[in-house]
DNA sequence: CGAGTGATTGATCTTTCTCAACCCAGGTGG
DNA sequence: CCACCTGGGTTGAGAAAGATCAATCACTCG
């Protein structure tokens, strides 16, 4: 299903930009993740990227456009584990645990890059930072799960809805002011998917946040009019890490 | 709170049992490790041994004894986010959030080693299989926050109470036939706020699978009758990766 | 222009919650 | 030894959040 545009080696391109996705590497680490060899893909939307219990042998690294990581239950059923933005990685947890957790499906047309996990986890023996780099990777991974179980478990319909938008809002532009706008390429459905419960809740719940001025909320954007005013209605708090410079100017042009 | 009950240092007995926490480590790697110094301790039950969002310089293995990592939200509100049972690591993610993303609290008495995490994560610079091996352990507790997820969101309260009883089933007995007895030393309350439903309504689902005659559950055990039908009532797949050679058996007598 | 997707709204039904009892076992103080 | 107290479990009844069903509308795309 992958379009293959790019050709097989995009080498200079590509790596720096994983050293920008991992934090904390020293100059030398970062030196050598940039020579990494590195596939550049443009992804269809709606591609699957992996199957849960498949066994995947690449690290990619999300350029951009937006991926979700779903799995099913049941014939009608599924649950949206997470959403993929940007600047992430996906498929570091999949050599550990033999198969992908979830499956990994793309909700817009998406740049990604490919690295082979294998070379990658190599270089940790010579270069003990990226080790620890990935380690703190899945940390925030595991962060950033936690507070979807705390949404799903605890949290009203109205709280869950905000407490998404939140951390959306804040995984595209921690920090910035009232009226900044981010993107926000996902269906009501999906929100749904992801927050256990129907749309037409869904929906509900995003009439009332318009109807009182806490967001606006277009077919592809997110604009967070009072985030102190959402976040105390939904006890959000950012667990979010900085990340390093701006990951977009670094794309091809 | 921690009453300290043996000698500071009991290298002896607490490194090896590290060693065999973790998945794939290669001989000279478990030699090192065993060598790392630790500290036994046994704590009271209902001891908080980490606060949300205070940093932690010390991993803590579970010898015996169980604790809930949970999150409070309001006053009245706590979703638990998932158990630590024996053999398993805590305090591995605050190093790289800077913050233990939950409070840590003792559900009966424990007995626990600790060891200093800067110590252990200085020998992956020498040993990267600890390194893996502690990746590999994070993917591991990802799969199980994973599987927390799927819970919360799509699936009744019956599904629910049956899929976490199947998880801690299967972390205890793996595989084992039906009839197997396994610990369960938490209260119903506490499987409500694991599973995000009231306490009522968990016992109602409890009620069900024994006048179905598919469980069994007393204070302190749970016994499966009949594993197969339980799990095509829930869609519980197991996640749980084989342990080392069990843990008990090198207790300090 | 017709088809399909996504959003929106109303009406009704179901699951789960809340409130309120009551029971039982184990521990404690007199 | 017993009366009492407390934590946990169990059950019933009414209330509420959220699901389901159904219909309409706007927009995009071939």
């Amino acid at each position: 299903m992958n379009m293959l545009v790019t050709p097989p080696k995009t080498t200079d391109a590509a790596g720096p930009r994983l050293a920008r996705a991992l934090p904390g590497l020293t100059e030398p680490e970062r030196l050598v993740l940039s020579n990494l060899p590195a596939v550049t893909r443009f992804v269809r939307r709606n591609t699957t990227l992996a199957h849960e219990a498949q066994p995947l042998d690449r690290l990619r690294l999300f350029i951009s456009g937006w991926a979700k990581r779903s799995v099913g239950i049941g014939p009608e059923r599924q649950q949206v584990l997470g959403f993929v933005l940007p600047g992430d990685l996906d498929g570091l947890v999949a050599d550990y645990r033999q198969a992908a957790p979830a499956d990994v499906v793309t909700l817009t047309r998406c740049e990604t890059v490919e690295f082979s996990l294998f070379e990658l986890l190599h270089l940790t023996q010579d270069y003990p930072g990226i080790g620890a780099a990935l380690r703190a990777y899945l940390a925030d991974e595991a962060a950033i799960l936690g507070d979807q179980v705390l949404r799903l478990g605890r949290m009203s319909a109205y709280e869950r809805v905000i407490h998404l938008m939140l951390e959306l809002f804040d995984r595209q532009a921690l920090g910035a002011p009232d009226g900044t706008r981010v993107d926000f390429p996902i269906t009501q459905s999906l929100v749904a998917d992801a927050l256990g419960l129907s749309v037409v809740h869904v929906n509900r719940q995003v009439m009332r946040l318009r109807k009182e001025g806490l967001v606006r909320l277009d077919r592809r954007s997110l604009t967070v009019l009072n985030f102190a005013k959402l976040q105390s209605l939904s006890g959000y708090r950012t667990r979010i890490r900085e990340r390093a410079p701006d990951l977009a100017s670094a794309r091809a042009s």
